[in-house]
DNA sequence: GCAAATCCTTACTTTTTGGTCAAGATTGAA
DNA sequence: TTCAATCTTGACCAAAAAGTAAGGATTTGC
């Protein structure tokens, strides 16, 4: 289970955007060079957020993206879902094996797993919002950690 | 963010032998066929868990699998990490765009959300044995809520 | 000792995901 | 009006994940 190519830089593009001033804007390949990655992929991560309504641009000289509401209002999950597709409501669908459905329809022990997981998932990425990510690396941890009311049980990772 | 294809069979097909009364064991077809899997498939789960030290195996005649260990002292985060690889540990060397390295090495806005996301999965299903899966989509169902203290707060997916 | 049943291992093929390229369309400014 | 900067789009290529195949090794039972 794990956060996929699309999901991380499609978020980070989409954090750049929530850092800019009212009526700035920033082309391709500014964001491509801020979040490290070639112009050609940024341009098909912000595609992808513009037909999704994330995020706005203009055309031509002086054009760029900028997003599309205020990040106040967009949440993480909403983001997720677009970038990732929607898996919470087709799990049953993928992994049917050789066979065309689940050989465990009707009563399934694993089911309630996966799917309370994508729930506590979903769950904790619908209480932030694109504004939660601005600033610095403290300041987001503490939020993340007061949100979700957890206290560490894992070894907090070495910094790098 | 969503389970792969290995966590998901890997998991079922422990889940079968965790199904097995003392002594009885389960070849390669049978697991197969219960998951609706391919054999050659089920051979390549079976050895990767086999190595990993979650099931042993017999050769030959009358030979099959079965737990290395009771099924209530098997954790579900141990399974995956191994089905997986262990990503919480290894989140910034990955997605390093065209870099060698993360482009966010000192603050970073985005890696305690993700690395809290992995943290809350991790904690899930730290808490849930392999025994907990046995049973009826039902009570598996109660289990996990009990076990996780949540209260749903998205609606329930339609039963297949 | 031999044959059948079974697991073991490596290499290969297919599918999915991730990423690149190039031609086209739109806009602003000289 | 023309050019340069910019986004848009679809086709294409590459890498990773998933799945398949086949030959080898081990054990049991006759």
């Amino acid at each position: 289970m794990k956060i996929s190519a699309q999901e991380e830089y499609g978020l980070r593009c989409l954090v750049q955007l929530a850092n800019l001033k009212d009526g700035e804007t920033l082309t391709l390949p500014q964001i491509a060079e801020r979040e490290g990655i070639s112009t050609a992929n940024a341009g098909k991560l912000m595609w992808l957020l513009n037909k999704a309504g994330f995020v706005n641009s203009t055309r031509g000289t002086k054009g760029g993206y900028f997003l599309a509401r205020p990040a106040q209002e967009i949440f993480l999950n909403e983001i997720i879902k677009v970038l990732d597709e929607d898996v919470l409501s087709s799990h049953c669908e993928s992994y049917t094996g050789i066979l065309d459905k689940c050989i465990h329809t009707g009563d399934c022990g694993i089911r309630p797993v996966i799917v309370g997981l994508h729930e506590i998932v979903e769950n904790a990425l619908s209480r932030i919002t694109l504004a939660g990510l601005v600033g610095n690396e403290e300041a987001v941890d503490a939020m993340f950690h007061q949100i979700q009311g957890i206290h560490r049980t894992i070894q907090p990772q070495k910094i790098v």
